[in-house]
DNA sequence: CTACAAGTTAAAGTGAACTTGAAGTCAAGC
DNA sequence: GCTTGACTTCAAGTTCACTTTAACTTGTAG
């Protein structure tokens, strides 16, 4: 896939896409041409990316994760649910932070009255 | 209070505090001397916008809703709350996302197979 | 062949939220 | 009076995650 239709399906800029690749997060081989032809399995790496990202990981960290998938075969299903296995403790820590500031928000801020 | 005293009683730093204050969200007194001298009633503005920062509102957003508080007299307890009211549904909206999220974890990323 | 869309690079720009640095002033203890 | 620490301003620097720009090259339709 071309660069652009790979931002369009995926629904993430091609500047991101550049960016991304730039940092190491996503691969391209290169046509004749120079111009990036993306693999299909891209587009997962890339949903794993931007999921990542909602959930408040910096590039940097999702970068660290993605390293971890194996070199030597294309990630099944599981070597992607280990890596985001971590993930539900983080999710339901920060769910647990946004609860107790909600129910700050019936208490009187900064003096707790 | 001094900048200082102000900054270790709220955990935020002097240079932060100067810096809300360059953006309007809080005020101070100068002393003769030109140093800035906080009221009290600073602490609870501060705890106010880290409370803000933390449900993910920007500065901007945060000096618009302190904007709405009275000038005419100290804010009570009941303009504080007006003020982080709506806030209780955005937060809603964060927790209900992230448990979107966190059950998307169990599918598989990018295919949903 | 000519447009024109889509791709390339490197470098600079953006915006949010601060922090750091330089150069100087002020307050307190000895 | 001197030192030291806390303060002042203003400008510039930092990090994150991109986007934009400039100057070109490629691919495609007519």
């Amino acid at each position: 896939m071309t660069i652009g239709e790979t931002a369009r399906r995926s629904g993430v800029a091609s500047s991101a896409l550049r960016f991304y690749e730039e940092k190491g997060l996503i691969v391209s081989e290169r046509a004749g041409s120079g111009h990036r032809r993306y693999p299909r399995s891209a587009l997962r790496r890339i949903a794993f990316i931007v999921f990542a990202q909602r959930i408040g990981l910096t590039l940097e960290e999702i970068g660290a994760e993605l390293a971890k998938l194996p070199k030597d075969h294309a990630p099944t299903r599981g070597d992607w649910e280990r890596l985001s296995g971590s993930w539900s403790k983080r999710i339901d820590q920060r769910i647990a932070e946004l609860q107790r500031l909600k129910s700050g928000l019936t208490k009187c801020i900064g003096c707790g009255c």
